[in-house]
DNA sequence: GTTCGGTTCTTTTTATATAAAGAACCATAA
DNA sequence: TTATGGTTCTTTATATAAAAAGAACCGAAC
């Protein structure tokens, strides 16, 4: 096969999901399925198909209807279904960030595709796409590079999120906008119930995290600070990976100093905004800063 | 041929030059050559070998003699020996910013790459390279789509690079780079030359203005800041295509409000410094965006 | 006359093959 | 013993081919 079907075995399991929910009211036109799917009418046909052949609908032109309820077995596996280049992202970060290559490591494109069992062409567009992450170097005619996560790059790093975080917090709270506003509500929840729940509460904490800075940087309604943050959010993530010590702890602090940002914004607070989110990033700085001296400490 | 072999092309003609420049003390060894050249040995042996052939050199081993002067004849193209990613990129840029292709456009890669006459891979690495910078967007299993050069996007990367800058100059300030000041003072000389020289010299401004404000990005002594200074240098140079009214005279200017800030920095006054940023900043955004309106209703 | 589905054509994604460029090995000359 | 060059092997860059996914056309059903 030339080119997987993951986008096919992703809608399989996406109309059986919808079929479990609605029964057979889920199979309307193949139009009102490629919208409702997010995909092209060409695939829906081959999921009609597919579903058909496997004797869980029954299938002739405008005619569907239901012949049995999907079974578990009906569902591809995950990992057949998501995207290649989430897939490359997850196994090449993890392989980086958990530290075992150390920096200036030669990477071999071929190798490496082989040892992710994933798709050349896939992996050379997620190694340019990720370069200016500033990670790895292309050397033309020649290799990729691993630059490794070097304190410097770290530091350049966090003065960039300090900028642009202190820059959007100014705009957040001098020109508010009502969908924001609503998602810092929600978030202001969900933080609470983080502060209060118990140690379990508090390991949900990184995807909490995330988007609370996705947020502020939305609020500077600019493309590269709301671009920046994914980059940044992507770094931070795989962090959580290192440093377990004290985890839950660290969780329930840095919940709190959000939380103080967010009141301070809905309050309309500008100082008192600012005032929080320069404590929050100096602890965040220095959370950070530890666990990567510890990470060269490690390498070198 | 399923690769091209611009390297060697340019190899021979870099080679070329150096006896030109040297005759025949030009032909060292040949692991001399590769650091020289900075390519393999294996290239320069085939660049070698292709002058034997040619009859330019004799070459017998150790044995290396000149036998002729080179001719222009023996020279390859330019156009054969840039890299293609050199050639796409002002291909590209130049397609895209003359400004006769609308917002919205979709962007077909086999076409593109036969209509720049450009291999097909390197055009999809440009692509995903160029990416982040705003202007087009991947649509996964679709197509690429062209978004524009809009009002919106000038404005949002000029607040950045407001940002990016000030964070620099007070940074240049603070903690002079004995480096960095020798830059700053050739430049300085060389902006006295425009300003004091006639037409002709206002118009070598653009190259002056892309290293002014590189060189107060690399103030900053972050990568992502120098980063983007590189993006953004991309994007104005090309937008210097579009503006040609008054452009001696505006060019002029600004070349004098850079001296302002080059000599507030260099003195060691902030302040000034600040300011004068500040003001040049905002003559730039003024013709920045007055173009962009143009270019905006150009296209609607 | 609008919606829907059968069909065909186009475009992206991926695998494979091949030439260019790089890297390393090793014998030989200085 | 060291620098140099002949040789071989590895890796990247590109072309080509084929399958998946998208887009469009058009007649039939409502």
């Amino acid at each position: 096969m030339t080119r997987d079907n993951r986008l096919f075995k992703a809608q399989v399991n996406r109309l059986l999901t919808l079929i479990e929910d609605q029964g057979e009211a889920a199979l309307g036109s193949e139009a009102g399925l490629a919208a409702s799917l997010e995909a092209s009418r060409t695939t829906v046909r081959a999921v009609l198909s597919h579903l058909h052949d496997q004797g869980v609908i029954a299938w002739d032109g405008r005619d569907k209807r239901l012949l049995r309820a999907p079974e578990p077995g009906d569902f591809f596996d995950t990992d057949q279904t998501r995207s290649t280049q989430d897939l490359i992202r997850d196994r090449f970060l993890e392989w980086v960030l958990q530290g075992d290559v150390a920096p200036g490591t030669v990477l071999n494109e071929t190798r490496l595709a082989r040892q992710f069992d994933l798709p050349l062409a896939g992996l050379r567009e997620f190694l340019i796409r990720f370069e200016p992450f500033g990670l790895i170097e292309k050397q033309p005619n020649r290799h990729w590079l691993l630059k490794g996560f070097t304190p410097d790059f770290a530091a350049e790093m966090f003065e960039v999120r300090r900028l642009f975080e202190t820059r959007a917090l100014t705009r957040l709270i001098a020109e508010p906008d009502p969908a924001l506003t609503q998602r810092l509500t929600g978030l202001r929840a969900d933080h609470l119930a983080v502060t209060a729940g118990g140690r379990r509460a508090a390991l949900e904490f990184p995807a909490l995290d995330a988007r609370f800075h996705a947020l502020l940087c939305d609020g500077a309604r600019n493309r590269f600070v709301s671009d920046f943050s994914r980059t940044i959010s992507i770094i931070v993530h795989y962090h959580y990976l290192w440093t377990k010590k004290d985890e839950a702890d660290r969780n329930r602090h840095a919940a709190a100093e959000h939380l103080a940002i967010i009141d301070a914004i809905l309050a309309g607070d500008a100082q008192a905004a600012q005032d929080a989110l320069a404590r929050h990033l100096d602890t965040a700085w220095h959370t950070l800063s530890t666990s990567v001296d510890w990470q060269a400490r490690g390498q070198v």
